[in-house]
DNA sequence: CGTCATAAG
DNA sequence: CTTATGACG
């Protein structure tokens, strides 16, 4: 079982740059977008409903802001598109597929780097999701949680974490939460269970400016986070670079059936 | 003496389609410019002022609209840049560069089509402006008024007079306006003065949307118009389609010196 | 720097 | 359809 974690930066725009040529070879049976960027109305093209792919979106309110998406080959029992928190539910950050005991979630948590504001609207993020998170440890599926999480975890995870200790995505206190999330409340990196000590080939974001993708100057901010459960059937995890569809890159995991 | 009139669409987006290299080869002596759509500081880069030219833009108050600028190889004993109308002075569309007894005039007239209010801006413009040019004929100075008129005058400067009689740029009140502009009022139109009966050649606009380039739907809404005085001193008149700097294109008028 | 929205033409 | 600005990242 294959799955993808992408921030599309726009689905329309990653369709022009080869996204779903790229879909249909990918093997993958479950990939989960965020910044979709549009309204379903937006995406009604053939082009984003590609054959023998089942698929959902869960757009923002304000037209062209977030969204977050799931294309999976196989058809879900339930979509499940809110968390029950109105700041978030119509940001179009959360999509949850069932599929008998897994569950598939796109996770597009909020930017703190525009301000103050931002920042203030990431940190209610994170001290609400816990609750969510501890419900679905609770259930006893399986989960997998793709997403854009906007914070890099450690010093392996990007490349000049000197100088952005002050900065939105690796401030000290979303770092400790991280590790919460790692450690008591129980959850896997399924990128670093596999790549203990990997930096350079775990980025999964480059700035859009200066030349940070042509020197490698990336973050690693994209995570399949999963349940304990799953760690015994990782197989692998890559970042898939030869193609570029988005300021991020396509984060690919493998599960044992 | 070679004048040349163009609106730009952006004098940036003109510049990066080859409108400076033009220039330089154009064998121009004053180029009257329309929808520069920048302010002076966003035209700060040495690219846009070519040595060997004098030149001088007048901006509208609303970033990225409007805007006129006059481009010429001599040095003008005044820079006019204002009609004493604030509606009109406000948003770019007129400048004068005096040189002795001529006056080169950039002019930029409202456009109808956006809607009705857009419209009865254009109307008070026509409404206005007669003043103005019944001044310039009365100084009894060489006048050039080189300008996107925003009006087709007659049956041959558009493709599809028939379908366009209700819509903005060939409605009856307008072309009735022209009538008198070359009629009672006196000026000249320089294009139709040497070539009374070019239709497809005499185009200088054409629509972005459909294939209106590709098929020739064009409409003539850039002249020059000139003092009757001058008109002796016609030589020859074209529209540069070589190139495409803008949804418009260069009109090119000689002048016996 | 890039994607999208919106205004304007 | 295209040029702009502004929001957001």
């Amino acid at each position: 079982m294959r799955i993808v974690s992408l921030n599309c930066n726009g689905l329309r725009s990653a369709a022009k740059k080869g996204f779903f040529d790229w879909l249909a070879k990918s093997g993958a049976d479950h990939v989960c977008l965020q910044e979709t960027k549009a309204q379903p109305e937006d995406l009604a093209d053939a082009l984003f409903h590609p054959a023998g792919w089942h698929l959902h979106f869960h757009s923002a309110q304000k037209k062209g802001y977030a969204g977050v998406a799931i294309y999976s080959r196989r058809q879900p029992d339930l979509w499940v598109d809110n968390l029950g928190a109105p700041e978030f539910d119509g940001e179009g950050r959360y999509l949850e597929a069932q599929f008998g005991p897994l569950s598939v979630i796109s996770l597009y948590l909020p930017s703190g780097s525009a301000g103050p504001e931002r920042q203030a609207s990431k940190d209610r993020f994170l001290e609400f999701f816990p609750e969510h998170l501890a419900k679905l440890r609770a259930s006893g599926r399986e989960v997998v949680i793709c997403g854009d999480w906007n914070i890099a975890h450690t010093k392996l995870d990007l490349k000049n974490w000197r100088s952005n200790q002050k900065n939105s995505g690796f401030l000290p206190h979303e770092r400790a939460w991280k590790d919460k999330l790692y450690g008591e409340w129980g959850w896997v990196d399924a990128y670093r269970s596999l790549h203990p000590t990997e930096e350079a080939e775990a980025y999964t974001w480059w700035s859009n400016r200066g030349n940070a993708w042509a020197n490698n100057v990336g973050w690693r901010i994209d995570y399949q986070v999963i349940s304990p459960s799953l760690k015994a059937r990782l197989l692998s995890a890559s970042v898939y670079k030869a193609e570029r569809f988005s300021d991020h890159a396509p984060l690919i995991v493998d599960y044992a059936d």
